[in-house]
Order: C-alpha cells, then sequence, then structure tokens
DNA sequence: ATTAGGG
DNA sequence: CCCTAAT
C-alpha cells in the first residue's frame, strides 16, 4: 500500500489539484525507490593495442602517402603497427598537392578504413597474416621522430558466454553463439560528451536506432550485466552490447545516429624533419610554392581501450579472437573526424596548408602535433537548452611531449573515471589479445528468420545516457507541481516540448530518481548535484500529490461501496 | 499512445 | 534507461 507519511510532512501550498487529476493506479505493490544506478568506477586500463588500420586502401593507394613499416598485412585489423606517412619524392602524381592535413591525411585512413571494411576484415581468411601479440613494442626502433599513439577510451567489455554450462561450438562454424560484449562504462561514464541530435536528419529509410519500436526488443537487464548472462540470449547479448559499446559500429544501412562517440582517441605524433623534394609542383603555379617541402608523420600505434575478456574455458580460441577482433574493428569503423592541434591550437580550417598552419620542416619549435579523433556526426551538446556546446572541441587531446600530461588529462577528465588508465605501459596493456583476420565466423543468430527484425535487432542499442541537467530538473519539478505526477505526457508537452530525447516515460523515470535523491542523503547522490531547494521542492510536489491522489482514491473507493453496498443487500435478499 | 512500476 | 502490463 502507499504510504500516507508524505502526506502528513509535506504541506499543499500553492498546488492545485486539477479536475482531470487522476488517482494512482490500483495500488500497485511499491516497491523502495529505484536504486540509483551504481556503477562501480570501473577503470579503464587502456591497453595498448596495435591497430592496424592497415589497408592498402587506407593508407594510400597509388600514391601510397603512408607506408606501413610493420609489414602489416592488408587483412590485419589489430595489431600494433607503426604507419608511417612520407610523401613520396618522385613519384607519380605527388598524391595532390599536400595542403591540408585532415583531407588527405589520417582523416581519409581512418574513413576509408571503414570502406573496406568488409574486404578487409572478412576477407581476412588468412588470418594468420597478422600477428598476435606484436603490440607493445616499437617495431621500429630505429625510427625515431614522429609516433602516434591512437588511444581509444572506451572501456569494453568483451565477454564470451560463461556458465559451465555452456558449451560453445567448435570453431569454425560460425555459430559463435554465447557471446557477451558489453561496455563496463555504462552509465555514469557516459556524461560528459552526449551528443543529441541537434539538427533533424534527413527522412531515413529505417527507423532511427533511438526509435522505442526497435529498442522495445531489446533486453535491458544485459546492458550492466556482467558474464553472468549467457545461454540462449547471448548471441543477442553480444550485439546488443557490442553495439552499446561501439556507438560508432558502422551503421551503413542504418544512418547515423546522434549519439556520439563519447570517448575520443587520440593521436601522438612528432614531427619529422622531411625531405625536401624536388619541386615536384614545380610549374603549377605559386599556390604550391610551399608544397614542395614535406613534413613526415609516423604513426607508431594506435592504442585501444582496455579488452576484457571473459570466455568459457570450452570456448574456442577463434571464438574468442572474433571476439576481440568484432570489438576493435567496430572502434575503427566510422563515424569519427580527425582533430588536429598545433602548438596546443586547434586546427579548424581544413583549407589551409600545413606550412600556413605551422607545420613546416623549418619549423623547429613545432616538434609535436596532436591528433584527435572525434566523433564527426553531430555537434555535441549537452543539452538542447545548451544549442551552443561544443563539447567536442573541449575534448582532451593527447601531447606528444608529455605523456603525464596526457594521462593527467586524461584522468582528470569525467569522461575518464579510470585512476589508472594511462599509467600502464604499453607492455602491460598488451595483455590483451589481438584478433586475427575476421573470417567469417562473425556472431549469428541460430537462425535467421525474419532478416528485416533482426537486422534491427542488431543496429538497436541502448539510448545514451543524458543525465538531466539542473535546468531540466528545474522545469521539470515546476510542471510537475503544477500538473501533478501522473500526467507525465502534459509534463512533457509544457517542459520539454523540444527536447525530442526525452520522452514523458524519462520524466517519470526522472521524477521517480528524483524523489529518491531527495530523500537520500547527500553523500549518496551521484552525478550533478541538484541544489537541495529543487530537491525540496520535489519531496513537496510529491507529498502533495501523492495526498491527492490518495484523496481521490478514497473517495472512488466509497462511491464504489455505496453503490456495490446497495448490490450486495439486493444480492442477499434474493 | 499513456501510465505505473519493476528491472 | 529499458521493458511490460494495463489502460
Amino acid at each position: 500500500m502507499v504510504s500516507h507519511k508524505c502526506v502528513d510532512e509535506f504541506g499543499y501550498k500553492g498546488y492545485l489539484l486539477p479536475a482531470n487529476a487522476r488517482a494512482p493506479r490500483s495500488a500497485r505493490k511499491r516497491r523502495s525507490f529505484e536504486k540509483e544506478i551504481s556503477e562501480d568506477d570501473h577503470q579503464m586500463c587502456a591497453i595498448d593495442l596495435l591497430a592496424t588500420v592497415a589497408e592498402n586502401v587506407l593508407f594510400g593507394n597509388e600514391s601510397s602517402l603512408m607506408s606501413i613499416d610493420n609489414g602489416i598485412e592488408s587483412n590485419c585489423v589489430v595489431s600494433r603497427i607503426s604507419v608511417k606517412e612520407e610523401f613520396p619524392v618522385e613519384e607519380e602524381e605527388p598524391v595532390k598537392p599536400v595542403t591540408s592535413m585532415s583531407p588527405c591525411g589520417f582523416s581519409s585512413v581512418i574513413n576509408a578504413k571503414a570502406e573496406n571494411e568488409a574486404d578487409g576484415f572478412s576477407n581476412s581468411g588468412a588470418g594468420d597474416s597478422c600477428q598476435v601479440g606484436s603490440f607493445g613494442e616499437d617495431v621500429k626502433p630505429g625510427v625515431d621522430g614522429g609516433e602516434v599513439v591512437l588511444d581509444a577510451r572506451p572501456d569494453v567489455v568483451v565477454s564470451l558466454g560463461s556458465s559451465s554450462r555452456t558449451k560453445v561450438p567448435p570453431m569454425g562454424n560460425g555459430a559463435m553463439d554465447d557471446v557477451n560484449l558489453f561496455s563496463r562504462d555504462d552509465d555514469e561514464n557516459f556524461s560528459g560528451y552526449i551528443c543529441p541530435r541537434v539538427t533533424k536528419k534527413p527522412p531515413r529509410s529505417v527507423p532511427r536506432i533511438g526509435d522505442r519500436r526497435i529498442r522495445k526488443i531489446l533486453a535491458s537487464r544485459h546492458w550492466k550485466g556482467g558474464s553472468r548472462h549467457s545461454d540462449a540470449k547471448s548471441w543477442r547479448n553480444y550485439h546488443l552490447h557490442h553495439q552499446r559499446s561501439y556507438p560508432i559500429k558502422k551503421r551503413r544501412h542504418f544512418d547515423h545516429i546522434s549519439d556520439s562517440f563519447s570517448d575520443d582517441y587520440r593521436l601522438r605524433t612528432k614531427m619529422q624533419r622531411g625531405s625536401r623534394t624536388i619541386s615536384s609542383m614545380k610549374g603549377q603555379g605559386a599556390t604550391f610554392v610551399s608544397s614542395d617541402s614535406h613534413v613526415r608523420l609516423r604513426i607508431k600505434s594506435f592504442r585501444v581501450p582496455e579488452l576484457f575478456v571473459e570466455i568459457p574455458e570450452t570456448a574456442t580460441v577463434g571464438s574468442l579472437k572474433r571476439m576481440v577482433m568484432e570489438a576493435v574493428s567496430s572502434l575503427l569503423s566510422d563515424g569519427h573526424r580527425v582533430g588536429l592541434m598545433v602548438q596546443g591550437k586547434k586546427v579548424r580550417d581544413d583549407n589551409k596548408t600545413l606550412h600556413q598552419t605551422g607545420i613546416s620542416q623549418d619549423n623547429d619549435h613545432l616538434d609535436s602535433l596532436d591528433f584527435s579523433l572525434e566523433p564527426s556526426s553531430e555537434k555535441p551538446q549537452l543539452l538542447s537548452s545548451n544549442p551552443a556546446g561544443h563539447v567536442c572541441e573541449e575534448l582532451p587531446m593527447c601531447h606528444a611531449s608529455d605523456m603525464v600530461t596526457v594521462f593527467k588529462s586524461e584522468h582528470d577528465s569525467a569522461l575518464y573515471p579510470s585512476d589508472s588508465f594511462g599509467m600502464k605501459t604499453a607492455t602491460d596493456d598488451s595483455k590483451v589479445l589481438v584478433p586475427v583476420g575476421l573470417t567469417d565466423l562473425s556472431p549469428r543468430p541460430p537462425c535467421r528468420k525474419s532478416k528485416r527484425s533482426e537486422q534491427q535487432q542488431q543496429t538497436a542499442q541502448r539510448r545514451m545516457r543524458r543525465p538531466f541537467s539542473v535546468a531540466e530538473v528545474e522545469a521539470l519539478v515546476q510542471a510537475v507541481e503544477k500538473l501533478g505526477t501522473g500526467r507525465w505526457r502534459d509534463v512533457k508537452l509544457r517542459a520539454f516540448e523540444d527536447a525530442d530525447h526525452r520522452t514523458y516515460v524519462d520524466l517519470k523515470d526522472k521524477w521517480k530518481t528524483l524523489v529518491h535523491t531527495a530523500k537520500i542523503s547527500p553523500q549518496q547522490r551521484r552525478g550533478e548535484p541538484v541544489p537541495q531547494e529543487l530537491l525540496n521542492r520535489v519531496l513537496n510536489a510529491h507529498g502533495y500529490w501523492l495526498q491527492q491522489h490518495m484523496q481521490l482514491l478514497e473517495s472512488t473507493n466509497s462511491k464504489l461501496q455505496q453503490e456495490t453496498l446497495p448490490q450486495a443487500e439486493a444480492l442477499l435478499l434474493l
């Protein structure tokens, strides 16, 4: 039964009972208030995973802008590799005048990766071409200068089945059923970089991922779950978690989602004195004057976040590899753009030449550049009320000259709750396996029936977490004060009309947690603190409306009795 | 489609 | 947040 306590504790001043106020649904068993999402402060120990975004395609086709000096096979996806960017000295077609780093540099590389994923990843039946375990070590010690570390933060957990009873099918049959891949970076940890869709996307042929129609199908409890989940639903879980963990996972068929990949990747690089070409641009006009001097950059490695792998002993090595592969390939898939910082300043103008930007072989003090991978789809924005949010711009970037700083900034960032990330050496981080080429064994539904729905299931994902701001809470409280609880649709219309990402269910849920928050001690609260004043109003309103509902219930009850009693008497008389 | 509540 | 039951 509903407790009357609150009624006694709070006054009703200022509240008006709308004529249409509804009585609470029959007294459902009311459990203790929802437990605040309690995510441990999972640590995010990044592991150095040498990523081979290799692919000839990626690193330059004919012109081969970059060369992978690790001798990586093209079909390798992950492995510590070193990529060296070199500008041909006397090649045919000097790769266009190199005017901008982003367009013809890493950016294209990374994006190209997605385009060739099919070829590069699934085509690698000869997975052995990619050696595992080479990461962590400098492949080419001799090469000094530019080193770039791609550092991805998402804390991913790969869980392959688990329970002892689960029997993992022999590898090679593609029946990877018991797989879980989820992110430990659940809930709280995404807070800083939520990126609600700002601009409406053009009509899409497929329901957007945020669509409840799709999400509905998905299980929920597994998001936070760990290895304990296994068995039959594992396949689905895998995909769920997978999607969750990697919002950037390629969604070629389903358009992008507003979710941004909150975790950025970083690139550390060092400028290297380049070789001067024999004015290959000669005669092409003054425009290219600055292009005859080349800058060499070398991507030493890509850092990938730690991958936790939990897998039953009975699972096959192949299945394990596959999982890691999936995770990594997703990371590298797409949805990112490259950011560039020169001497601490972000370079936004893609049309500037390197020289104009200060990236010059003659610039001695410019010994480092900062690259970052950022969500490319949208301008991040914290709230609808903060249209000008430029979270992206604030993404911490790594600086080649100061690893400590790098780690520190990461450490300090709310984005990275981990307290140990980055402190590990590359070698330490390398404990995670490096998958071999992706064969045709990617996890599949036990039986494919309705391709369509299944496709949707695969791409559907949990909505990103979007903590309510104080302003939003304020609006919510005000609306509830006015409208009461139980009229969430009205609340939505009244106070969150323009906040597409706030459904009335969200508001209802938020109110629920607000009430809970208000009842617990400040020490137990988490997240952005809500002003006590607001919480007081929450309790007040909650108490008031609860009381109203109670009264309404009683009145209806008495009415019922008045109607029922006579009938009962009449029945007795018969 | 909404609402209430449990997970 | 998600999901379901009940409206």
